[in-house]
This record gives C-alpha cells, structure tokens and sequence, in this order.
DNA sequence: CTGAAAGCGCTTACAG
DNA sequence: CTGAAAGCGCTTACAG
C-alpha cells in the first residue's frame, strides 16, 4: 500500500489554467467531437503546461467502467501457456486494455483467492485458464461473479461460460492413429491429472482410436502424474521396467514428452528407434529437440487471441449466447516417430 | 469500456443493514483493532448476507494508494523473462500485491505508452525490464514520473533508479576465460544489441579475458544482431565462411547458442568437437540439449525476487538511496565445450 | 469505541 | 458548444 506523496495535476486544475469549465476539459480528454477546436488546443496546452497526467482510477470509478481485464494463468514458464498469454496481451492491448496478472501453480486455493482479487479490483472482465483440480467451491464461486469470463484451455462442467479450446480428443485421435498405423499395439499414455478436462479429452481419443483398431486398452500403461518434465520422468519409470513395456509412448505435453526422452536417454533407449514418442502442443522447443519430437500443434496463441477477442464482445455487448470455440489440432511427425 | 450493469453492494448499505456507521463498517473490513468484537461480527455477518465485494478502486482512490505494480518486460516468450516475471510475481501477491503487466516486444515506442498507461492507472510502483534501445526520451520519461521504480536485467544510463541484475561482465569473463584455457585463440562473440547494457557489459568481460591473456580481439568475429534464435543462426553464418572461422563461440544468450548450434548442425559442424559454443542465462533447455549446453546462469528467477523485494521497500519507506543488486553468475560446464 | 460530514478526481445528467 | 452541481464507493479527519 503505497501512500503517494506528490500529488497529482487534476482535471479541475486544468480546467482552471485554461478558462474552461471541469466538464469540458473532461469532454476534451476523452476526445469528444462536441469540443470547439480552439477550446480543445487552450486545454491540451493547459495539459501540457501543468503536466497532467489523466487518472484512469477515478475515472474508471465515476463511469463504473474499467479498462482492466484480469487473466489467470496455471504456470508462465509453460511454453504452452506463455504462447497463450502473449495472444491475450496482445490482442487485448491493441483493444485499449491491459491486463491484471495472476498465476495459480495448478493451485485450486490460490485461483481462488486470486479471482476474488481480480473481482475486487473491478475488472472488466476475466479470462481464466482454470487449474487442473479446480473443485465444486470454484464452479460455484465462477457462477456468482457477475464479470465478464471467459475460460480457456480447460473447460469446466457446470460453469456457464464461454469456452476456448482446442480439440483435444481429435488431437489425441490423430496421434493415436499414426502410432496405430505403424504397427504399434502397446501404446501407453503418460501424464496428467484424471480429473481434468484435458486429460479426459485427450483420453476419449486415445479410446477412440483403439476401438477403431479393435484393440482393448491396457489400464497399466496409463499413468496419471503432474504435465511437467518431472511428472513424464516419473511416469516413464513406472511404465519401461514392466515385462510388458510399451513399444510407443503417447504424452500428455511436449513438457512430459521431454522429460520422458531424458529418462529414456538416461536408459540408453533410443526415441525413434527403440521406442516412439509422441508430445501435444508442438512448443518451439519441439522442433529443435534432439531428436525432433514428434507432436500435436495445439496453437496456444491463436486460442489467446481468441480468448480475448470473445471477452471483449461479451464486456461490449449483452450478448447472452454463450460461445464454444474449439480448434482443429494438427499432426507433426518428426523423428521419435518416423522411422518405418 | 465494460459498463457494469448489475450494481454492487456498497459499505454503506452494509452498515445500514449492520445497523452501524458507514466508518465503522469501514474500520471493520480493513481489520482495524480498535472495533469490538461484537460489533465486528455485525457487520461480517452482514456482508455475507448482502453478498458485499470490497471495492478497491474506491479504496484506494480515496486513500491515495495502491496495491497494483505494473510490471513491463520485453518478452514473455523468452524463457529467461517469463523466470524472471514468476519470481517478481510470487514476491509482490504474497506481500499484497497484483501485477499489472505489459510486454513490449523490445519495442521503445511501446514500452513508452506502456509506462504512460501504468502511470495513469496509478500502480503503486513500476518494475521496468528496459527494452534494448530503449532511448532518451524514455530516459525523461522515466525520470519524470515520481512512482516509485526498479529497472530489472538491464541498466539505462541517466535514470536515476535502484537496479537488479546480473554481473554481465563477471559472467562473459568467466565463459571466455573458460574457452581460452581449453586453447581457442579465435572466439567469436555472437547475438545482441551494441548499444545494450547487457551487451556493453559482457563485451567487456570478452575483452578482460582476452587482455588478461594477451590477446588482441578480431572485430570481424563480432557479431551484432537480435538475440534470439533467428539471431544466432543469421550471425554465425556471417562468420562462418570466414576465411579464419572462430574455433569457440560466446553467445549473447541461450536463445542465441540454440539458433547457433541448429545452424552449425544444418552445415555438418559438431558443436563441442569442431567447435565450442558457450551461452548466456542457463534457460532449463540449456542442459537437455543436444548437446548440452555450456553455459552462464543467470540467475533470473531470483532477480525477479530481489526486483520485487527492492520495490517494496521503495514503496513502503521514503528511502531515498538508490540501490544496485548486482549477483554473482555461475558457468555450467557441459558438452558444447567440455571435450579437452 | 462509534458517527456525521467532507473529499479522492473524475463523469454524468441537466441547464443554458 | 459550455457550465454548475451531484455522485461513483470508499477513507479520512474530527467529534463525541
């Protein structure tokens, strides 16, 4: 709580130094057309004179409006999520905006604290990136806000809200046929919160696509583990040493798939040769990655992009239809998975 | 412009159902002592009957503070920033605070709107990583603005203001001295802005290094360009078809090294056995590439920290000195140069 | 320990 | 096209 000194040039003391009333220097900040030329250049001048600087807090509170759209993030050093919110800045800046920033670490407490945080600062709106453990105490807490909201990446059921995604089952599909398609009968699927909606998604499409192979899936090659680099570790470990390894290993990230690699490396099991790996997300590390992971493009800022542009017609519009925007995924076969 | 329509609850209406002063309920929400505890409970209760949602626009409005810091980095894509951003950012929400933040694509001009905006939003203070060119003109307008502000991973000559960052010098220094006791006499210094703080400072490290040993510096082998991946493939094919190519290769940064080493595989050229590659910043990739890079910490998780503790201080004290955090980096030895 | 009044710096009706 | 007054929802002195 920062008491501050100086204080500030106001709209009045403007008004004053230029010979005009305080709604017209008002009128003149806002740049509205009714405003004589000559009065307009005798204020600006003013301005500049006394230099003022235009306090957005108090007008923001007198016209019960705000330019400030709060966004809640699970981690900034995801790649995944960084990509995300740089579509948000971006868009939204461009829109007049700026954004109020909150990261949870996948906290359900803290998402909490911080939507509350957000709500009391007034913003405009909230694009949130939900948790993966988000509970019923959230859903419930989201349903009574009245603010704008937008919910990105990971949908929550029984929240009335917009939604922006990606086609996660359709993702996972494809990745699933093109181990299917190589011969592959062992395929485990690592990392991942259950309960979560991405998880689940991407699990109809594993499903799907072994049903259509009338293959039946093998509950051990399932593991369930935190969608970091540790998590994949981990998760590989409990998978390779079964009698029964996996012959290709479908990620739940790019960030598992990684940690996956390095775990096999330190196994001395070759990705693409000894065993194929497959990643979501498609961060530009991917691509780079040695060997090139093969991995499905779930284009993070696209989905911030659209995040923003949606929040910004429900904070502009009483539109009350709500909207689903789900993107078509892409495959990128590279080399933990092209060898024939 | 978000109207708000459903209106809020106010104090007063608390206070009226509490059957209290508006300036008692007032006291109560900001947890003042001197309220019986009869009383508080009052008014809790009414709060949670009416639904009320503390509104800090108003308060801090009204009290002349603030418990928003604007937050301006140039990148968060870049993995050194987005550390540094989550270390600012875990400092400042546990001390109270939310982040308002901007990104400036290291773009001068809108690093300039986005401390006018900040400033108009009146954010309590203002953590600054400095765009690369950033010039004289955001040198007085830096040093006009009375908020209180911490410049972060990059110095400006001409502000006056407290600074956290990393001893460029000490840590250049460190990676050249390394290259030259493995034998390179021919290092080439790749990726980064001339006219930078953080290039200044390394290209004096890069030249200590090379006086300590005797050695004159060949300019050809001194490469200025964007520090990013781009960057590094772009400079080291300006200096590798020299008729003396460089044996060893310093790097602005990580980012850099990483575009250096896709563009020395692309020519067939082992980095860490035809030649050695050193980087800057020991981003997480760094030790899971292929090869593992050498490389410089930097350390930018805690610079956020100190940044966002700094500022607080500046906040919260009229302490009128300014201070500098310079922290000590550490070379990580790893396979680009670790064959002897 | 509690209350009535004024004010933070704007914008909003409403007159002219 | 411009002005005087009221008010956004709080907190701040100042009384009691």
């Amino acid at each position: 709580m920062k008491k501050m000194n100086k204080q500030r040039v106001t709209l009045q003391e403007v008004a004053k130094h230029a010979g005009v009333s305080t709604s017209t220097a008002s009128l003149v900040v806002r740049n509205n057309p009714r405003i004589s030329e000559a009065t307009r250049k005798k204020v600006l001048q003013s301005m500049e004179d006394l230099g003022y600087v235009y306090d957005r807090v108090a007008a923001n509170m007198r016209s019960k409006s705000s330019n400030i759209v709060g966004v809640i993030v699970t981690d900034i050093s995801n790649t995944f999520i960084s990509e995300f919110l740089i579509g948000v800045q971006t868009t939204l800046e461009s829109l007049g905006y700026t954004v109020l920033l909150g990261t949870t670490f996948d906290s359900v407490d803290k998402q909490e604290r911080l939507i509350s945080t957000m709500v009391e600062h007034r913003v405009g709106g909230i694009i949130l990136n939900p948790a993966s453990k988000s509970s019923a105490r959230t859903v419930k807490q989201l349903n009574q806000i009245r603010t704008p909201k937008v919910l990105a990446n990971r949908e929550l059921s029984d929240v009335q809200c917009d939604y922006v995604g990606v086609d996660y089952e359709q993702g996972a599909w494809m990745a699933i046929r093109h181990l299917l398609q190589k011969g592959h009968r062992r395929i485990a699927f690592l990392g991942g919160i259950k309960t979560s909606s991405t998880w689940i998604e991407r699990m109809k499409g594993f499903k799907r696509a072994h049903d259509e192979a009338n293959l039946t899936i093998d509950e051990s090659l399932i593991i369930d583990m935190v969608p970091t680099r540790e998590g994949g570790k981990e998760a590989l470990a409990q998978v390779i040493d079964q009698p029964e390894p996996p012959t290709a290993i479908f990620c739940f990230s790019d960030l598992v798939a990684f940690g996956v690699i390095q775990e096999l490396s330190a196994r001395d099991i070759k990705p693409g040769e000894d065993i194929d790996v497959v990643g979501f997300d498609n961060v530009p590390e991917a691509e780079m990655y040695h060997p090139p992971l093969t991995t499905v493009s779930s284009f993070p800022r696209s989905i911030g992009v659209k995040a923003a542009n949606l929040l910004y017609h429900k904070m502009n519009e009483q539109d009350e239809e709500l909207q689903r925007l789900i993107l078509k995924p892409q495959l990128h076969i590279r080399e933990t998975s092209s060898s024939s």
